[in-house]
DNA sequence: GTCTATAGAAAGATAGAC
DNA sequence: GTCTATCTTTCTATAGAC
């Protein structure tokens, strides 16, 4: 039996890898069915054995950013935390991050794409929003200046702003020099007193 | 003669503005030439004695948002400015701003969709990107810590990004919550011994 | 310059063979 | 489950009348 469970499992993984991808690399119109199966190494006609249409497959894309690393209840900040999060900044705001032609975080790749999107799409870009903003709010040390001031989506933003930014403008020196200003302020935010 | 050329250059303002309109709310694939003309007044047929292609127009409608305001040149800073950036951040990043339907800051809600397209259209999202940078710079009083850091490019990329994290999301409280942090943090970089 | 009509291409989705 | 073939729709772009 050449077709197992397991067999379309893995057919389905390979799908949703590659639509994650190519959809975070072109945005969702840009990239076709058949750009996707081609890339996992199949045929159109596949593919609807596995999704009903591909906005369905938009959807579950973004959810597996989700599920990969990001879904983390909120903890306790810890002082050693920060040593993370420069990490993160040092990563997250670099050409490297910026040219990458198929491991770009979406919630960044794809912020004004999703806007457009049907509520399912929607839904799932939320869910990786929550899930990577609780887990920087868990390493944040900065407090907020009121009870409705969450520093840890102002530090998401400027993350996600300087990639898009840097992505989208035609000049190199000046995309360095936005992610170098945004790598600036959020090493100022990761310091208390600043 | 019923065709001047002042009607001419008429009809062609009319179809950027709808197609400013519609392409910043909506991105370019899902907006049809069709749906830009109609807008405007006019069928499909009278669009390419306008402009060559659809992505001639593209590139020709983000130009138009620099022209109308942001074609600055860099100028000193004044402490007076704080109040002009206070206001800027007020508007920018609110609800009403994120649900304009025919106004929103191309920068802001085209981001995303900018960076897959061609050299002439990120030619000209730099451009508008530019001009309300320098505006920004002349405006803003902190000072960088380096002499590669500019601290009007960490502050637009904020703006920029909270506006089109607010707009992706799909749960309204969380999309206020997220303008609020980033108010508060722009807000902080207006004083210079934040 | 703007209109209606249409050519030509692309892509989402389905049908049937294996 | 995956393949090839095709239906159908949509859209860019062009042609020709007024």
């Amino acid at each position: 039996m050449p077709y197992t469970a397991a067999h379309k499992q893995r057919s389905r993984e390979r799908i949703l890898a590659s639509a994650l991808a190519l959809f975070t690399r072109q945005g969702f119109e840009q990239v076709s069915i058949n750009d996707i199966m081609a890339d996992a190494g199949m045929t159109r006609g596949a593919f609807y054995a596995h999704f009903s249409s591909k906005g369905d497959l938009y959807a579950e894309a973004v959810l597996t950013a989700t599920v990969k690393n990001n879904d983390v209840p909120a903890t306790e900040p810890a002082a050693a935390d920060s040593l993370q999060l420069a990490g993160l900044i040092a990563g997250y705001l670099s050409q490297a991050h910026v040219k990458n032609d198929r491991g770009g975080c979406p919630l960044a790749f794809l912020a004004t794409d999703i806007a457009t999107r049907d509520d399912r799409v929607r839904a799932a870009y939320t869910r990786v929003y929550k899930g990577f903003s609780n887990k920087i709010r868990g390493q944040l040390l900065l407090p907020g200046e009121g009870p409705d001031d969450d520093p840890a989506l102002a530090f998401l933003a400027l993350l996600i702003g300087g990639v898009a930014v840097a992505r989208a403008i035609n000049d190199e020196a000046l995309s360095e020099r936005v992610l170098a200003a945004c790598r600036q302020r959020a090493m100022a935010m990761l310091t208390t007193g600043e």
